[in-house]
DNA sequence: TGAAATTGTGACAAGGTTGTCACATTTTTA
DNA sequence: TAAAAATGTGACAACCTTGTCACAATTTCA
């Protein structure tokens, strides 16, 4: 597993080969397809690992959260996906290169396999947030939602990398300066 | 060249390989020997190439809003970044790709060799509007040109791969929200 | 026209990847 | 403890990719 780990965070799915796995791994190759049919095999059952972990972190402040205004919930999730970040950088280097490659064949599997749910979640966030009249009413739900996972995937992971764990504050000060510029805007008035 | 702009648009450097250029352009191998050295060569070719013909769309609409507000000049780069997927998809799908893919040691090779341009364009414009009293003056210029490259990358990206090429008018229309986002916030007041 | 230069061609060696399978080793079971 | 079941092992065939090179075809030039 710490191969394969190791593999698919520096590879996407299409670039990883299973003989640097198992080479590293210092087992032989005939081991390997003892417990995987093949790379897909492995990766499918690594995403899953890396969902159910992730999951499992975001659950308890879903609901802790849920009855607090859109941004704070909003706050929260963001926050806790860095703190996945830090916990797992491979986990999320992983999902990272999942996520932000178009055109892979995989992803669609792994899509159809009852994930994408991080979209339904902002959305109706989104939609409730409207209702409750705490969001601008004319707001298209589904173009806000697109915006948040894009500054969430690019913004947010990018200071990651740079940084590598450090900073912990800072990155909490830029997710408050990200969520201030949503909430205002950016223009001087 | 129809072969390889196939080939890089429909893998990343990475995954692509030069048997399958050559077998799609139907040509013999040593042809294409003849004339780039190896993918390498052909792919910083063909970057360069898309490089040019968007610096030439983009140039023009450059000088024509210079002196225009902010978000003005923000919207004219995003259509003409709109207009140039529509006339070359494959450009767009190409760039995409390299653009989205961490880790791929080819793009740091792209990057030396003088781009980069895009961010550094965003951040003096940011800047500008910041001294010019367009935009509050408390926002982190580099945070900001991270968020509008990200929501240009991903969010329109998204929508344009979705419609393949219709709808031209709705498509400006996102623009429009999304700017209005940008400007006025999404909180209601 | 005929020789020289350029360009086209594809078989090929070197090297890498995948999944398999006969055999060795270890663990379980009776 | 001894046979049976499970697991470990790595050489191997089949396949793919890359870059080369001797040779063929074409173009240039005198």
């Amino acid at each position: 597993m710490e191969a394969a780990l190791d593999e698919f965070a520096q590879h996407s799915y299409d670039d990883s080969n299973i003989s640097r796995i198992v080479k590293q791994a210092g087992i032989p190759r005939g081991s390997f397809y003892q417990y995987f049919e093949d790379k897909e095999d492995l990766y499918l059952y690594v995403i899953s690992i890396i969902a159910e972990e992730k999951k499992k972190l975001l659950f308890p402040a879903q609901k802790k959260l849920e009855n607090k205004p859109f941004f704070e919930i909003y706050k929260g999730i963001y926050i806790k996906g860095l703190e996945f970040a830090q916990k797992h950088p491979q986990y999320a280097q992983i999902a990272h290169l999942m996520v932000s490659r178009p055109n892979e064949a995989i992803k669609e599997k792994i899509y159809d396999k009852g994930s994408k749910e991080c979209d339904v979640v902002f959305s109706s966030l989104i939609e409730k947030a409207i209702l409750r009249g705490e969001l601008k009413e004319g707001i298209n739900s589904d173009l806000l939602s697109r915006v948040l996972t894009a500054i969430s995937m690019n913004v947010f992971q990018g200071y990651l990398e740079e940084w590598e764990g450090h900073n912990y504050e800072q990155l909490f000060s830029i997710i408050d300066e990200v969520i201030c510029m949503l909430e205002y805007g950016i223009k001087q008035q």
